[in-house]
DNA sequence: GACCACCGGTCGGCCATGCCGACCCCACCT
DNA sequence: AGGTGGGGTCGGCATGGCCGACCGGTGGTC
């Protein structure tokens, strides 16, 4: 893994500092905010401005993101193997289950939902495809972190933000929940992210066992959960879909 | 409009190669495609996947488009002040028509939609958000060429591609039809891109009266259609929904 | 099973390329 | 009017990235 190319690094940082921002931002803020120099960040912005992959405002001559990168994400999602072959199995589950199914892989340090089925009843609702979750705090981040240990290794020694007073914050205590997770094979978490949400989730693994994703029912602690532990025909459910898509993306390969 | 960094639009070539090709590519035929040395190719795409924009399959060792990509569209869809300020008032229009709504921006040569509102029964629909439409075939592509002089001279003198027979071809048939979209104030396609569905879409502008996209309301023909044309309230209820989005993105200026 | 063609990947030298910092112009505020 | 900060430009310097020759592995073919 040698040198990468300086220019289309800083490229990178400069989208990432547009995303993290939630407002526009200007060319001297871009410049200072990674230490470049004004002539170097403006060369680079103008780039991704012809590109599509950057904005500007006319007015104010502020930069944001550009839409090139909203087509480019669909079409990630367009060849996502994993995701196109669960479509049809996350419906399923999230009909039999009556609550929200989120389909995660593992991207950075978080969980990346790649697929988001509304809770089958008539309540407004905001999709979720694309956006991170944590690793620690997620039914689908413990589960990826379970069957992972390079990602457990780049999660670090905590400890971890407290989403809730549930939040699991201390390594030992997640390494001995992954333990549990590896040998339940499933993982929940129930108030650990939000208050009042539960939810559990399997492992998606490809042909050769490694693992590349995972499923995860996600609903109020209400419905979700029973006398204080996660509904045990929810459990079935989710390890039933998640083998299922694992079995549909070995068959394919040959 | 100077000079742009030569390793960042190549970059950007291969992301649209990559996003263009539905299946992953090998190195050599990103190579070839562009006209590179493999050893280029190899470093931009070296880099591009540390960065999370391309992933690459351990075992072909080909790429495809990474997740990065898809956070990052995300975050576009985030910061975008249009499609925030529409979201509400998309809710009610597709709530009032009973029908689907799409919000779009030109972006290239096309409409990319950045906001869908599903038809509000309990049909299976996949969200197109992120998605391409062409501009001579669609309620939404005609609003924006009526307005946009320079989108129009883009597009050239066609003749363009006929999704079914009642798709306009020729740049005079189009002319005037954009004519008559400025003349009443809003656009229809009935049937000019998949047969059966039928659209209706009106203008939204910013606070200086700049074009900045375009709501549509789409449907099965014979619920959007009376009589062989657009039912009237259908596009009273678009043009009041456009009003209110235009209105709402001059007021937050100041 | 030996060959071959082609794959993805590496490396080092050469030189074009992109980086940098000083500079410009404009808008806004003092 | 002057000052301060914004975005944007420019040209010289040297560094960063391009190229083409070169590896090692793999899958197909005869």
């Amino acid at each position: 893994m040698s040198g990468a190319i300086q220019s289309l690094s800083r490229a990178a940082a400069i989208l990432r500092l547009l995303a993290g921002g939630e407002r526009r931002l200007g060319l001297s803020e871009v410049a200072t905010g990674l230490g470049l120099a004004k002539g170097t960040a403006h060369g680079i912005l103008r780039t991704l401005q012809q590109e599509g992959f950057v904005e500007q405002d006319p007015d104010s001559g502020k930069y944001q993101l550009g839409a090139e990168l909203l087509r480019l994400g669909q079409s990630y999602l367009d060849v996502h193997e994993l995701r196109a072959r669960a479509l049809v199995w996350a419906d399923d589950l999230a009909r039999a289950a009556g609550e929200t199914v989120y389909l995660g892989v593992l991207h950075q340090r978080g969980v990346l939902v790649v697929h988001h089925v509304f809770r089958p009843d008539d309540s407004r609702q905001v999709l979720e495809v694309g956006s991170m979750q944590p690793l620690h705090a997620t039914a689908l981040g413990k589960v990826l972190l379970a069957y992972d240990p390079v990602a457990r290794g780049e999660l670090g020694d905590g400890p971890w933000e407290a989403f809730t007073p549930r939040t699991v914050t201390e390594p030992a205590a997640l390494d001995a929940q992954c333990a549990l997770v590896r040998e339940r094979g499933w993982a929940d978490a129930v108030e650990e992210t939000w208050e009042g949400v539960a939810s559990v989730a399997a492992l998606i693994q490809d042909r050769r066992r490694n693992p590349v994703g995972a499923v995860c029912v996600s609903g109020a602690v209400e419905t979700v959960c029973e006398g204080g532990a996660v509904r045990p025909s929810l459990v079935a459910s989710v390890r039933t879909a998640a083998r299922a898509i694992s079995r549909d993306l070995g068959a394919h390969r040959f």
